[in-house]
DNA sequence: TTGAAAGCGCTAACAC
DNA sequence: GTGTTAGCGCTTTCAA
């Protein structure tokens, strides 16, 4: 391969004043520019990313720290749809994706370390797993952060309107006349889960509804089956008075939950409304199609690369609060007006 | 950052002696050894990636040249399946997986410049669009390379078995008493298409049925809206005529094709058996479910990212012909016997 | 405007 | 078994 030093002695200058050119130096005079960068081209020169690092301390990468308890990981509807953004977005400035694991030793601190091994400017946090201590570490060495899933101190988060998503969802059940709206809910150890429920129980008490543990269901893990469990767990607790509507914390857990109610001959929407939070596609197609708060993935990749690189460009970051992107309720067939028996 | 230097000073040793700890050299006495180590881990070192690979000229790092028509990108389901068993099987050996792309420079062979930037150990072809001059390129800089996508000489490629799959598609359809069965195939551009197509064909002329072009619409690429049209445009071709069964080339293309379908009053699967090829996520949720060839994703990454490790440790492969990923039919709701009155 | 040279952190002869 | 040392390909003073 064609090092820095053969571009040199093919153009007759030196290596540095070729550095120069490549590094977009001011005090270099045109021609000499042109010469360098005809020879390079021609005898295919490209710098080794490796070396530059070595010397720059700066490797051009970001490293991504993603991990859920399905290990769906890349396919992963929601937090795939922010990575592909996020990736697209850094890549125009010139920084490159790679993945961090856990792979990398047998210690703790172990994403802290493949970050230093990879020299990462920069880190997405995108685990529902990843404890505040080693993100803060990784914060502490220096690297940039941003998260999309839980909420560190000192490190800027980009989420959803998770709390009025929620709201506007349950409002929306109220005013179809639902009065008794159970919730099956993602874990509240997740951000997202946690402003979810929390809503659940402002709405109620905002509406003077009461809390009923019987139209509760809270889920521990993300998978599928848990899902189903709790699904049934809910409609058992509940036989004697099922509710007439339902949120459900995720569309993939309302898709279940309206299988398995369809299954045991309860109709959807009309023995019970169902609605769900994401918009993944899956929403748009599912019969009957489900009502659901859309989240703007994209936007929420967007967001997080531009607080990337503001960090990156040593911009100071305002970490006080999370960066909000609103969510939007799209209304499809999962959801009716409640009917009239269950209001006497 | 702690480096070397410190640890060897730290331990009393010289940096050759750690830099062989780490490395796993025999040649070091145990004690040494232990000493380094404790001492490694006392100070927090963690060797630095890019100072190795500038003297070893080993990155383990993997580049991942993925890139469709539809810019779904990691969400896609079929590649993104095949990526996340690629990535795991990867990570085990001590790769890292980066994405290779075209924003890297403004010339030609902007893949192979991105792969060279980065130093990258082998790539993971599973590009649609990437052209065969590109891949040989990669191929004869010494990069590993494997495809999962098209198939380029001299590279090994992993694909599904297209040609077995669909002629056994094809003839349950011919066993439920299907006799006048079309085709919206996927771009005949990839080598997925290309086969499918291929296999349609050899089926008509196996069981002496007609070529019928009314009942044929092939695609041009991978978009929904482009799905949407030729799906139209196979129905109003044969208005005088349909055909009671259609094949698919991919699942989301069945499904467009199912909903638009049902949307015009056609009865899925009475008037018409639709048949579709992936199992994506979706074909198991929509109305009707949809029956498919599965491809075993999982599968094809694990066996790309076996073909890669093998490469990497110099082994010969033989590229004479391609790995395939047998399929499975999944028999759903979308298919049905065809009514006596079709074959009169 | 250009160039000489030191050094980034590591590996791998080679010498001891 | 262990240590000395010359690079790997690049950037960046500093001097010319």
């Amino acid at each position: 391969m064609a090092t820095i030093y053969d571009v040199a002695k093919e153009s007759g200058f030196s290596v540095a004043t070729v550095s120069k050119v490549f590094n977009r130096y001011s005090g270099v005079n045109d021609k000499t520019r042109e010469k360098v960068l005809i020879t390079a081209r021609r005898i295919g020169y490209v710098p080794i990313q490796s070396a530059q690092t070595l010397v720059t301390k700066k490797s051009w990468l970001i490293g991504v720290i993603f991990k859920e308890d399905l290990n769906q990981g890349l396919i992963h509807p929601h937090f795939g749809g922010v990575l592909e953004t996020f990736k697209l977005e850094m890549e125009k400035s010139g920084y490159d994706i790679i993945f961090i694991n856990r792979n990398f030793s047998n210690q703790n601190m172990r994403y802290l370390e493949h970050c230093r091994y990879r020299n990462v400017d920069g880190a997405l946090l995108a685990s529902s797993t990843l404890p505040q201590e080693e993100a803060l570490a990784i914060h502490h060495a220096g690297i940039k952060c941003v998260s999309v899933e839980k909420n560190y101190p000192k490190i800027p988060t980009v989420i959803s309107t998770n709390h009025e998503g929620t709201m506007n969802a349950l409002k929306y059940l109220y005013s179809l006349g639902h009065r008794r709206i159970g919730i099956l809910n993602s874990p509240i150890g997740s951000l997202a889960g946690y402003e979810r429920f929390e809503a659940y129980k402002m709405f109620l008490k905002k509406y003077n509804l009461p809390y009923d543990p019987n139209i509760v269901s809270i889920c521990d893990t993300y998978t599928d089956e848990e899902g189903l469990i709790k699904a049934k767990e809910l409609v058992n607790k509940s036989k004697n008075n099922l509710p007439t509507a339902i949120f459900a914390g995720y569309d993939k857990i309302a898709i279940i939950l309206q299988s398995y109610l369809i299954s045991i001959g309860i109709s959807i929407p009309n023995d019970i409304s169902i609605i769900g939070f994401d918009d993944i596609e899956i929403a748009s197609i599912s019969t009957p199609t489900l009502t659901t708060l859309r989240q703007y993935r994209a936007e929420i990749g967007r967001k997080a690369a531009d607080l990337m690189k503001r960090q990156l460009n040593n911009e100071k970051i305002d970490t006080s609060e999370i960066f909000r992107i609103p969510t939007e309720l799209i209304i499809r067939e999962s959801t009716c007006r409640a009917r009239i028996i269950e209001r006497i």
